[in-house]
DNA sequence: CTGACGCCCTGCAAGC
DNA sequence: TGCTTGCAGGGCGTCA
């Protein structure tokens, strides 16, 4: 499910193919996302030409010469084909380039949305205006994350897919940043020591790293735009491997914490 | 404010 | 073979 690699990876994607072009055909096909696509996106993109495209958290952000900012979440299955063979039930967003060029907005499960801010009003965008820094950014360290767990008693797994706290992160990069940094996922999100906290947020920013690296991971459903796959579901060290071996010899374990999840090595994670 | 939980949706895999 | 059941989980709403 795409995460913040797998959206850093889908707007290098979609940068390579719309970055500086005009979009000539802009066609919702089922609007009932997890929200309505809104009904005027058509006629505001239809002719505007892409100036930049960027992330946030997993949100992409498409920019117009028109002062438009078109925003989309891919929420768990979303995905966007590029020039795809075959028009189907959940392909929901067209966009056609000038040149010809098609891409779609492809999402089984409509978790995903799309919607349309002025470029100039963005960061007012609701789900951006508590959120939490880029864990990749400036704002992100050890003292940060230490103010922002601050009194928390909740598992410091349950904190870190907070995005209030950090944002971007998902169920599989918490479980695998926790790994590295061998902190047990039901620690007190409050009660970690710094020495701990700077270990994990060197973890989290090496496992982002790397998984952008390799273009994201694939977990059923999702795909590069450019259709190839990503390879970093081979380099997991804990998500989905229940009962194999951790690479400090002990056991693999799942739980499930807020009803999500939770894989993790009671060895060397405490 | 916090934390816990349910819900949205569909495809896939396991189990009977 | 064909059915049912459970699971995947991001984000948001509700509730105590």
């Amino acid at each position: 499910m795409p995460e913040l690699p797998e959206v850093e990876t889908t707007v290098a994607g979609l940068r390579a193919v719309l970055a500086g072009r005009v979009l000539t055909r802009v066609e919702p096909r089922r609007a009932d996302l997890r929200f309505p696509i809104p009904v005027d996106l058509r006629q505001r993109l239809t002719g505007a030409r892409v100036t930049a495209l960027s992330r946030r958290a997993k949100y992409g952000l498409v920019e117009t010469d028109r002062g438009d900012m078109m925003i989309f979440h891919l929420g768990m299955s979303g995905r966007w084909r590029i020039a795809p063979a075959d028009i189907g039930a959940h392909d929901h967003l067209l966009i056609e380039t000038e040149g010809g060029l098609l891409l779609s907005l492809n999402d089984p499960r409509r978790f995903g949305s799309v919607d349309l801010v002025r470029s100039d009003a963005w960061q007012a965008y609701a789900p951006f205006t508590r959120m939490g820094p880029e864990p990749l950014g400036p704002d992100f360290s050890a003292s940060t994350l230490a103010r922002a767990l601050d009194g928390k008693t909740a598992s410091i797994k349950t904190a870190l897919l907070d995005q209030r706290v950090v944002a971007g992160l998902g169920n599989i990069y918490v479980c695998e940043a926790l790994n590295m940094a061998g902190i047990a996922p039901t620690r007190p999100a409050g009660r970690i020591s710094r020495a701990r906290l700077v270990l994990l947020v060197d973890a989290i920013r090496e496992v982002l790293t790397a998984a952008i690296a390799a273009g994201g991971s694939t977990l059923r459903d999702y795909a590069r735009p450019d259709g190839e796959l990503g390879y970093f579901s081979k380099q997991w060290r804990v998500y989905g491997r229940e009962g194999e071996n951790c690479a400090c010899g002990g056991t693999i374990q799942r739980r499930i914490d807020g009803g999500r999840s939770t894989f993790h090595c009671p060895r060397c994670q405490r």
